[in-house]
DNA sequence: TACGTGATCACG
DNA sequence: GTGATCACGTAA
C-alpha cells in the first residue's frame, strides 16, 4: 500500500522522520523495480539553520515551501542526488532527508547501478541511495504516489529500535547542529555511519 | 585527511 | 557577472 497524503501534509517532519524508518521506498525506471527499507533520516525545520529554507524560498528550494509529500531532490556537492520528503503544510518549508536503505527488490540492477558485485552497503548514505535507485534531479517536486518513485507501507520498527543522535555534515549550523534529528533504526547494518 | 565537482546563492 | 560554499563519497 502506497502511503497517502495524509502522511506527510501537516505533519511535523520530526514525526514523520521517525515513522518513515522501516518504510520502502520504490522506483520504476523504464520498468524496472528497485525497492529498499529506509533504515536512517533526518528531519529538516526552516526554523533552524541547517535547513536549504532557513533564508526563505530559493529556486532550488522551492518545492519544501509547497505542502507535504512530494519530492525534493538536489544536486549536492556538483555529484550526489541527494532525496528528501517534503512534510506540513504549504508555507511551512520542512522536510526528511533519506540517509540510508537496506536493498530489498532489484538488487541485481542496484548493483549494477552501483557498479560493484558485493551487496554492502552499496544504499548506506544519502547520495549512493538515490544513484542504486536511479533517484535524479527530475523527480525533484513529485507526489510520493505517482508510478515512478513512491513510498509504501513496509515493516512496523518498535519505538525500543529508533535511536536519535545529531544530524550529519552540518556543522555550519552552529548550535543547530546539536539537535537530535537523526533517526537510525538501531543495530540495523545498513546506516551510513555503523 | 584531502579533494573532486558544479549548481546555487549572496554579493555587486 | 563572480566567488565561496556545500544535508557526500572515495581514496589513502
Amino acid at each position: 500500500m502506497k502511503l497517502e497524503e495524509s502522511f506527510y501534509a501537516g505533519k511535523d517532519p520530526v514525526k514523520v522522520a521517525k515513522a518513515l524508518l522501516g518504510k520502502f521506498i520504490f522506483t520504476r525506471i523504464r520498468g524496472k523495480v528497485t525497492a529498499g527499507m529506509i533504515v536512517e533520516t533526518e528531519a529538516y525545520s526552516y526554523r533552524e539553520r541547517a535547513s536549504h529554507a532557513y533564508r526563505g524560498k530559493t529556486k532550488r528550494n522551492r518545492v519544501m515551501f509547497g505542502a507535504g509529500g512530494v519530492s525534493y531532490v538536489y544536486l549536492c556537492y556538483g555529484i550526489h542526488h541527494l532525496f528528501n520528503v517534503v512534510t506540513n503544510d504549504a508555507g511551512i518549508a520542512d522536510a526528511v532527508l533519506i540517509r540510508a536503505l537496506e536493498p530489498k527488490i532489484g538488487e541485481d540492477l542496484m548493483l549494477k547501478r552501483m557498479k560493484t558485485k558485493k551487496l554492502t552497503r552499496i544504499t548506506s548514505g544519502p547520495g549512493k541511495l538515490t544513484k542504486a535507485l536511479g533517484i535524479n534531479i527530475k523527480h525533484n517536486g513529485k507526489p510520493l504516489w505517482e508510478d515512478e518513485l513512491w513510498i509504501e507501507e513496509g515493516l512496523p520498527i518498535s519505538k525500543k529500535k529508533i535511536k536519535a543522535s545529531a544530524r550529519i555534515g552540518i556543522d555550519y549550523a552552529g548550535s543547530d547542529a546539536l539537535l537530535p534529528w537523526r533517526f537510525t533504526i538501531e543495530g540495523n547494518v545498513w546506516v551510513s555511519k555503523p
